[in-house]
DNA sequence: GTCTATATAATGATAGAC
DNA sequence: GTCTATCATTATATAGAC
Protein backbone atom coordinates (compact mmCIF):
# COMPACT_ATOMS: atom_id res chain seq x y z
CA UNK A 1 0.00 0.00 0.00
CA UNK A 2 1.36 3.37 -1.50
CA UNK A 3 1.80 6.22 0.73
CA UNK A 4 -0.29 8.41 -1.22
CA UNK A 5 -3.11 6.02 -1.56
CA UNK A 6 -2.88 4.89 2.58
CA UNK A 7 -5.96 5.20 4.49
CA UNK A 8 -3.54 5.84 7.81
CA UNK A 9 -2.62 9.12 5.70
CA UNK A 10 -6.28 9.98 5.03
CA UNK A 11 -6.74 10.10 8.97
CA UNK A 12 -4.33 12.15 9.58
CA UNK A 13 -5.67 15.01 7.11
CA UNK A 14 -9.05 14.53 8.48
CA UNK A 15 -8.16 14.72 11.68
CA UNK A 16 -5.86 17.64 10.75
CA UNK A 17 -9.07 19.51 9.03
CA UNK A 18 -10.99 19.32 12.70
CA UNK A 19 -8.55 20.56 14.63
CA UNK A 20 -8.43 23.61 11.99
CA UNK A 21 -11.74 24.01 12.42
CA UNK A 22 -11.65 23.94 16.08
CA UNK A 23 -9.00 25.07 17.08
CA UNK A 24 -7.69 27.35 14.51
CA UNK A 25 -3.86 27.60 13.22
CA UNK A 26 -2.47 27.76 16.57
CA UNK A 27 -4.18 24.30 17.72
CA UNK A 28 -2.30 23.09 14.47
CA UNK A 29 0.38 20.78 15.93
CA UNK A 30 1.59 17.38 14.74
CA UNK A 31 0.47 16.21 18.80
CA UNK A 32 -2.92 17.74 18.24
CA UNK A 33 -3.31 16.82 15.19
CA UNK A 34 -2.31 12.91 16.51
CA UNK A 35 -4.17 12.96 19.39
CA UNK A 36 -7.56 14.25 17.09
CA UNK A 37 -6.49 10.97 15.06
CA UNK A 38 -5.93 8.63 17.85
CA UNK A 39 -2.69 7.95 16.44
CA UNK A 40 1.31 8.09 17.52
CA UNK A 41 2.51 11.46 16.88
CA UNK A 42 5.68 10.06 15.48
CA UNK A 43 4.14 7.93 12.93
CA UNK A 44 2.50 11.59 11.21
CA UNK A 45 6.45 11.79 10.18
CA UNK A 46 6.46 8.78 8.50
CA UNK A 47 3.57 9.75 6.22
CA UNK A 48 4.71 13.42 6.42
CA UNK A 49 7.87 14.59 5.98
CA UNK A 50 6.92 17.92 7.84
CA UNK A 51 4.69 19.72 9.12
CA UNK A 52 4.12 21.78 5.98
CA UNK A 53 3.41 18.51 3.96
CA UNK A 54 0.53 17.98 6.12
CA UNK A 55 -0.76 21.48 6.18
CA UNK A 56 0.12 21.51 2.51
CA UNK A 57 -2.30 18.53 2.05
CA UNK A 58 -4.62 19.60 4.52
CA UNK A 59 -5.25 22.78 1.82
CA UNK A 60 -5.33 20.78 -0.86
CA UNK A 61 -8.23 18.70 0.70
CA UNK A 62 -9.84 22.28 1.62
CA UNK A 63 -9.76 23.36 -1.83
CA UNK A 64 -11.71 20.45 -2.84
CA UNK A 65 -14.29 19.99 -0.89
CA UNK A 66 -14.87 24.12 -0.77
CA UNK A 67 -15.05 23.34 -4.77
CA UNK A 68 -17.20 20.34 -4.56
CA UNK A 69 -19.93 22.09 -2.34
CA UNK A 70 -19.69 25.46 -4.95
CA UNK A 71 -20.85 23.64 -7.78
CA UNK A 72 -23.54 22.11 -5.70
CA UNK A 73 -24.87 25.84 -4.83
CA UNK A 74 -24.62 26.63 -8.59
CA UNK A 75 -27.04 23.82 -9.05
CA UNK A 76 -29.11 24.62 -6.45
CA UNK A 77 -32.56 26.15 -7.33
CA UNK A 78 -31.06 29.70 -6.04
CA UNK A 79 -28.03 29.84 -6.64
CA UNK A 80 -26.76 33.34 -5.22
CA UNK A 81 -28.59 32.34 -1.86
CA UNK A 82 -26.83 29.54 -1.76
CA UNK A 83 -23.72 31.03 -2.64
CA UNK A 84 -24.49 33.15 0.02
CA UNK A 85 -24.76 30.28 2.46
CA UNK A 86 -21.74 28.34 1.26
CA UNK A 87 -19.62 31.45 2.42
CA UNK A 88 -21.51 31.71 5.37
CA UNK A 89 -21.73 28.64 6.61
CA UNK A 90 -19.55 28.81 9.84
CA UNK A 91 -16.99 26.14 8.98
CA UNK A 92 -16.20 27.28 5.88
CA UNK A 93 -15.78 30.91 6.63
CA UNK A 94 -13.73 29.60 9.77
CA UNK A 95 -11.44 27.62 7.19
CA UNK A 96 -11.40 30.47 5.02
CA UNK A 97 -9.81 32.89 7.40
CA UNK A 98 -7.64 30.09 8.88
CA UNK A 99 -6.26 29.35 5.37
CA UNK A 100 -5.67 33.36 5.00
CA UNK A 101 -3.71 33.15 8.53
CA UNK A 102 -1.42 30.31 7.49
CA UNK A 103 -0.52 32.13 4.37
CA UNK A 104 0.33 34.82 6.43
CA UNK A 105 2.46 32.66 8.74
CA UNK A 106 3.78 30.09 6.89
CA UNK A 107 6.31 30.74 3.43
CA UNK A 108 6.17 27.31 2.23
CA UNK A 109 2.56 27.43 1.78
CA UNK A 110 1.67 30.35 0.88
CA UNK A 111 2.09 30.12 -2.60
CA UNK A 112 -0.60 26.87 -2.99
CA UNK A 113 -3.03 28.46 -0.49
CA UNK A 114 -2.85 32.30 -2.77
CA UNK A 115 -3.28 30.34 -6.12
CA UNK A 116 -6.43 28.29 -5.02
CA UNK A 117 -7.73 31.26 -3.12
CA UNK A 118 -7.43 33.47 -7.05
CA UNK A 119 -9.07 30.45 -8.53
CA UNK A 120 -11.99 30.06 -6.13
CA UNK A 121 -12.93 33.74 -6.30
CA UNK A 122 -12.40 33.72 -10.50
CA UNK A 123 -15.28 31.12 -9.92
CA UNK A 124 -17.20 32.59 -7.81
CA UNK A 125 -17.28 36.11 -9.70
CA UNK A 126 -17.59 34.38 -13.25
CA UNK A 127 -21.11 32.69 -11.56
CA UNK A 128 -22.24 35.67 -9.56
CA UNK A 129 -21.42 37.86 -12.59
CA UNK A 130 -23.39 35.46 -15.05
CA UNK A 131 -26.19 35.15 -12.49
CA UNK A 132 -26.97 38.99 -12.46
CA UNK A 133 -26.70 39.46 -15.17
CA UNK A 134 -27.74 42.98 -16.59
CA UNK A 135 -28.24 43.74 -12.97
CA UNK A 136 -25.07 45.04 -12.49
CA UNK A 137 -21.63 45.31 -14.39
CA UNK A 138 -19.48 44.60 -10.86
CA UNK A 139 -20.24 41.38 -10.19
CA UNK A 140 -16.28 40.70 -8.74
CA UNK A 141 -16.73 44.06 -5.97
CA UNK A 142 -19.86 42.39 -5.08
CA UNK A 143 -18.71 39.18 -4.42
CA UNK A 144 -15.78 40.62 -2.20
CA UNK A 145 -18.33 42.40 -0.10
CA UNK A 146 -20.06 38.82 0.41
CA UNK A 147 -17.14 36.99 1.25
CA UNK A 148 -15.50 39.54 3.22
CA UNK A 149 -18.69 40.09 5.07
CA UNK A 150 -19.58 36.66 5.48
CA UNK A 151 -15.96 35.70 7.30
CA UNK A 152 -16.22 38.65 9.75
CA UNK A 153 -19.48 37.41 10.92
CA UNK A 154 -18.88 34.32 11.60
CA UNK A 155 -15.61 34.75 13.41
CA UNK A 156 -17.42 37.97 15.23
CA UNK A 157 -20.23 35.55 16.65
CA UNK A 158 -17.89 32.89 17.55
CA UNK A 159 -16.97 35.62 19.96
CA UNK A 160 -19.96 36.09 20.86
CA UNK A 161 -19.92 39.87 19.19
CA UNK A 162 -22.72 40.70 16.83
CA UNK A 163 -22.99 44.57 16.71
CA UNK A 164 -24.37 45.08 13.42
CA UNK A 165 -24.39 41.93 12.45
CA UNK A 166 -28.54 42.31 11.84
CA UNK A 167 -28.23 44.98 9.82
CA UNK A 168 -25.44 43.68 7.77
CA UNK A 169 -27.48 40.57 7.08
CA UNK A 170 -30.63 43.14 6.29
CA UNK A 171 -28.83 44.57 3.43
CA UNK A 172 -27.87 41.35 1.88
CA UNK A 173 -31.37 39.60 2.42
CA UNK A 174 -32.95 42.96 0.57
CA UNK A 175 -30.46 42.31 -2.27
CA UNK A 176 -30.58 38.35 -2.46
CA UNK A 177 -34.26 38.89 -2.89
CA UNK A 178 -34.51 41.78 -5.11
CA UNK A 179 -31.71 39.56 -7.73
CA UNK A 180 -33.71 36.34 -6.90
CA UNK A 181 -36.81 37.84 -7.77
CA UNK A 182 -35.68 38.81 -10.94
CA UNK A 183 -34.06 35.74 -11.70
CA UNK A 184 -37.75 33.53 -10.95
CA UNK A 185 -39.37 36.37 -13.00
CA UNK B 1 9.09 55.04 40.78
CA UNK B 2 6.01 52.62 40.20
CA UNK B 3 5.34 49.79 37.91
CA UNK B 4 2.49 51.65 36.36
CA UNK B 5 4.44 54.74 35.10
CA UNK B 6 7.10 52.98 34.51
CA UNK B 7 9.15 53.70 31.39
CA UNK B 8 10.73 50.11 31.05
CA UNK B 9 7.11 48.98 31.15
CA UNK B 10 5.86 51.61 28.36
CA UNK B 11 8.98 50.05 26.72
CA UNK B 12 7.87 46.74 26.39
CA UNK B 13 4.11 47.35 25.22
CA UNK B 14 5.71 49.74 22.46
CA UNK B 15 7.63 46.46 21.21
CA UNK B 16 4.74 44.17 21.73
CA UNK B 17 2.93 46.70 19.58
CA UNK B 18 5.65 46.25 16.83
CA UNK B 19 5.49 42.57 17.11
CA UNK B 20 2.67 42.20 16.54
CA UNK B 21 2.20 44.05 13.87
CA UNK B 22 4.97 42.75 12.05
CA UNK B 23 4.84 39.01 12.87
CA UNK B 24 0.86 38.87 14.13
CA UNK B 25 -0.02 36.75 17.20
CA UNK B 26 2.40 33.79 16.52
CA UNK B 27 5.10 36.36 17.25
CA UNK B 28 4.26 37.59 20.15
CA UNK B 29 6.74 35.45 22.50
CA UNK B 30 8.01 36.79 25.83
CA UNK B 31 11.73 36.51 23.92
CA UNK B 32 10.82 38.73 20.06
CA UNK B 33 9.48 41.57 22.78
CA UNK B 34 12.11 41.47 24.72
CA UNK B 35 14.11 41.39 21.95
CA UNK B 36 12.39 44.06 20.14
CA UNK B 37 12.82 46.12 23.41
CA UNK B 38 16.18 45.40 23.66
CA UNK B 39 15.43 44.31 27.17
CA UNK B 40 16.11 40.62 29.16
CA UNK B 41 13.43 38.58 28.40
CA UNK B 42 12.91 38.07 32.19
CA UNK B 43 12.83 41.58 32.71
CA UNK B 44 9.61 41.50 31.10
CA UNK B 45 8.25 38.82 34.35
CA UNK B 46 9.03 41.49 36.47
CA UNK B 47 6.66 44.10 34.95
CA UNK B 48 3.95 41.64 33.73
CA UNK B 49 3.44 39.18 35.93
CA UNK B 50 2.37 37.05 32.55
CA UNK B 51 2.15 36.67 28.86
CA UNK B 52 -1.48 37.40 29.39
CA UNK B 53 -1.13 40.59 31.40
CA UNK B 54 1.31 42.18 28.87
CA UNK B 55 -0.87 41.51 25.93
CA UNK B 56 -3.64 43.30 27.99
CA UNK B 57 -1.84 46.15 28.68
CA UNK B 58 -1.12 46.25 25.03
CA UNK B 59 -4.95 45.36 23.96
CA UNK B 60 -5.90 48.75 26.00
CA UNK B 61 -3.20 50.95 24.50
CA UNK B 62 -4.05 49.93 21.17
CA UNK B 63 -7.35 50.66 21.61
CA UNK B 64 -6.19 54.04 23.02
CA UNK B 65 -4.76 54.83 19.47
CA UNK B 66 -7.33 53.83 17.67
CA UNK B 67 -10.06 56.00 19.61
CA UNK B 68 -7.71 59.11 18.86
CA UNK B 69 -7.39 58.52 15.15
CA UNK B 70 -11.14 57.65 14.80
CA UNK B 71 -11.93 61.63 16.86
CA UNK B 72 -9.09 62.72 14.21
CA UNK B 73 -10.87 61.76 11.53
CA UNK B 74 -14.66 62.72 12.47
CA UNK B 75 -12.62 66.13 12.60
CA UNK B 76 -11.65 66.26 9.53
CA UNK B 77 -12.67 67.94 6.03
CA UNK B 78 -14.03 64.98 4.56
CA UNK B 79 -15.42 62.65 7.53
CA UNK B 80 -16.62 59.61 5.70
CA UNK B 81 -13.75 59.36 3.70
CA UNK B 82 -11.34 59.47 6.71
CA UNK B 83 -13.31 56.87 8.41
CA UNK B 84 -12.91 54.65 5.43
CA UNK B 85 -9.04 55.40 5.42
CA UNK B 86 -8.87 54.67 8.80
CA UNK B 87 -10.28 51.62 8.91
CA UNK B 88 -8.08 50.65 5.24
CA UNK B 89 -5.06 52.05 6.84
CA UNK B 90 -3.03 48.44 6.82
CA UNK B 91 -1.05 48.92 10.26
CA UNK B 92 -5.02 49.69 11.74
CA UNK B 93 -6.64 47.43 10.04
CA UNK B 94 -3.81 44.55 10.57
CA UNK B 95 -4.37 45.37 14.07
CA UNK B 96 -7.88 44.93 14.19
CA UNK B 97 -7.53 41.38 13.17
CA UNK B 98 -4.92 40.14 14.90
CA UNK B 99 -7.35 41.73 18.25
CA UNK B 100 -10.16 39.22 16.98
CA UNK B 101 -6.86 36.26 16.41
CA UNK B 102 -5.76 36.81 20.01
CA UNK B 103 -9.91 37.07 21.42
CA UNK B 104 -10.51 33.53 19.55
CA UNK B 105 -7.41 31.94 21.33
CA UNK B 106 -6.88 33.63 24.78
CA UNK B 107 -9.82 33.47 26.81
CA UNK B 108 -8.20 35.33 29.58
CA UNK B 109 -8.44 38.79 27.08
CA UNK B 110 -11.61 37.86 25.11
CA UNK B 111 -14.23 39.84 27.47
CA UNK B 112 -11.45 43.11 27.34
CA UNK B 113 -11.14 42.70 23.50
CA UNK B 114 -14.94 42.39 22.61
CA UNK B 115 -15.73 44.51 24.84
CA UNK B 116 -13.63 47.88 23.01
CA UNK B 117 -14.82 46.34 19.93
CA UNK B 118 -18.23 46.90 20.69
CA UNK B 119 -17.76 50.16 21.91
CA UNK B 120 -15.41 51.45 18.85
CA UNK B 121 -18.57 49.45 16.55
CA UNK B 122 -20.78 51.77 18.22
CA UNK B 123 -19.02 55.21 17.93
CA UNK B 124 -18.45 54.61 14.55
CA UNK B 125 -21.98 53.28 13.65
CA UNK B 126 -23.14 56.38 15.75
CA UNK B 127 -21.05 58.84 13.43
CA UNK B 128 -21.80 57.21 10.28
CA UNK B 129 -25.76 57.12 10.74
CA UNK B 130 -25.26 60.92 11.97
CA UNK B 131 -22.81 61.99 8.86
CA UNK B 132 -24.82 59.99 6.44
CA UNK B 133 -28.45 61.31 8.09
CA UNK B 134 -31.29 60.61 5.26
CA UNK B 135 -29.34 59.20 2.80
CA UNK B 136 -29.88 55.74 4.91
CA UNK B 137 -31.58 53.92 7.52
CA UNK B 138 -28.84 51.34 7.77
CA UNK B 139 -25.76 52.63 8.76
CA UNK B 140 -24.42 49.84 11.10
CA UNK B 141 -24.98 47.69 8.02
CA UNK B 142 -22.81 50.31 5.88
CA UNK B 143 -20.59 50.30 8.75
CA UNK B 144 -19.84 46.23 8.85
CA UNK B 145 -19.43 45.83 5.23
CA UNK B 146 -16.82 48.28 5.40
CA UNK B 147 -14.76 47.09 8.17
CA UNK B 148 -14.72 43.67 6.76
CA UNK B 149 -14.03 45.12 3.43
CA UNK B 150 -11.10 47.12 4.28
CA UNK B 151 -9.94 43.98 6.23
CA UNK B 152 -9.66 41.61 4.12
CA UNK B 153 -8.43 43.89 1.29
CA UNK B 154 -5.18 44.28 3.58
CA UNK B 155 -4.53 40.99 4.53
CA UNK B 156 -4.86 39.73 1.36
CA UNK B 157 -2.66 42.43 -0.26
CA UNK B 158 0.19 41.62 2.21
CA UNK B 159 -0.15 37.71 0.36
CA UNK B 160 -0.21 39.30 -2.83
CA UNK B 161 -3.52 38.18 -3.60
CA UNK B 162 -5.14 41.58 -5.12
CA UNK B 163 -8.10 40.13 -7.40
CA UNK B 164 -11.22 41.56 -7.47
CA UNK B 165 -10.03 44.99 -4.91
CA UNK B 166 -9.93 47.28 -7.77
CA UNK B 167 -13.97 46.52 -8.03
CA UNK B 168 -14.40 46.57 -4.86
CA UNK B 169 -12.86 50.00 -3.75
CA UNK B 170 -15.05 51.02 -7.42
CA UNK B 171 -17.99 50.51 -5.03
CA UNK B 172 -16.58 52.25 -1.79
CA UNK B 173 -15.63 55.13 -4.12
CA UNK B 174 -18.25 55.60 -5.78
CA UNK B 175 -20.36 55.66 -2.15
CA UNK B 176 -17.44 58.20 -0.49
CA UNK B 177 -18.48 60.64 -3.69
CA UNK B 178 -22.47 60.76 -3.58
CA UNK B 179 -22.42 61.15 0.23
CA UNK B 180 -19.52 63.46 0.29
CA UNK B 181 -21.58 65.56 -2.46
CA UNK B 182 -24.18 65.24 -0.42
CA UNK B 183 -21.95 66.59 2.82
CA UNK B 184 -20.64 69.09 0.60
CA UNK B 185 -24.24 70.48 -0.49
C1' DG C 1 4.12 0.42 9.21
C1' DT C 2 4.27 1.08 13.91
C1' DC C 3 6.73 1.26 18.05
C1' DT C 4 10.08 3.32 21.92
C1' DA C 5 13.40 6.48 22.79
C1' DT C 6 15.53 10.62 21.98
C1' DA C 7 17.67 15.08 19.94
C1' DT C 8 17.14 19.93 19.66
C1' DA C 9 15.01 24.24 19.91
C1' DA C 10 11.62 27.32 21.65
C1' DT C 11 8.07 28.38 24.87
C1' DG C 12 6.29 30.61 29.57
C1' DA C 13 7.86 31.22 33.98
C1' DT C 14 10.63 31.24 38.64
C1' DA C 15 14.68 31.60 42.12
C1' DG C 16 17.93 34.04 44.01
C1' DA C 17 22.25 37.03 43.69
C1' DC C 18 23.36 41.91 43.47
C1' DG D 1 15.27 46.95 39.04
C1' DT D 2 18.22 44.16 36.66
C1' DC D 3 21.06 40.27 36.40
C1' DT D 4 22.44 34.97 35.81
C1' DA D 5 20.87 30.59 36.04
C1' DT D 6 17.45 27.35 35.63
C1' DC D 7 13.02 24.51 35.08
C1' DA D 8 9.08 22.30 33.13
C1' DT D 9 6.65 21.96 28.98
C1' DT D 10 5.90 21.71 24.24
C1' DA D 11 7.38 22.10 19.51
C1' DT D 12 9.32 19.65 15.19
C1' DA D 13 11.80 15.98 13.89
C1' DT D 14 14.99 11.63 13.75
C1' DA D 15 17.11 6.85 14.97
C1' DG D 16 16.59 2.41 15.33
C1' DA D 17 14.14 -1.87 17.16
C1' DC D 18 10.53 -4.98 15.64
Amino acid sequence: MGLEGSQTRARFIDAAEEVLCDEGMPGLTARQVAAKAGLKTQLLYYYFRTMDDLILALVRRVNEHRMERFEAALASPEPLRALWELNSDPSGAALGSELTSIATHREAIRAEIVRSAQLFRAKQVEAVTKLLGAETKNGAGLVMIAVALSRMIVAESALGLTDGHREALAIVEEMLDRFGAKQAG
